[in-house]
DNA sequence: GCTGAATAATAATTCAAT
DNA sequence: ATTGAATTATTATTCAGC
């Protein structure tokens, strides 16, 4: 189901530097859960994780904490 | 400089609900600087901006607070 | 070192199916 | 309502020039 495999997705943005979607759908499927990266890039939207671009130059995707300002709606 | 138009473009993100680099781009030629997408990506980037999703399923762009857990050297 | 034009790489969406 | 395949849109990078 969906809300698991979310749950999974955030343990691999915490623990491994996934880079894109592509690699995040990769290592779900190890995890066992098929997935392609439209389903990645729309769960991605849903979580609210983003790519960031650390200190370093390498991106990678993060979760991101609520902290807007302006409206959202 | 440099250091101008990124301020400018803080500006921008935080007051105008910018979608697209080439928006932002557009924007900065509205204020006199002439960027291209090239050169604000770059910009993104060292102003650690982001797109994020809003619970509306649009998508702006953001200041991104560094809140790293995972290492980043 | 900063930039743009062109290109490559990546991400979002559409459309159909379930 | 969720998904994948294909497509489109967007973003990152390369390469050359300044």
């Amino acid at each position: 189901m969906k809300k698991n495999r979310q749950k999974v997705i955030i343990e691999l943005v915490k623990t491994k530097r996934i880079e894109t979607q592509e690699e995040l759908a990769e290592a779900l499927r190890d995890q066992g859960f098929q997935v392609t990266q439209a389903t990645v890039s729309r769960d991605i939207r849903n979580l609210n994780l983003t790519k960031v671009s650390g200190s370093d130059g390498r991106q990678h995707y993060t979760i991101l904490e609520q902290q807007e300002n302006t409206v959202k709606k």
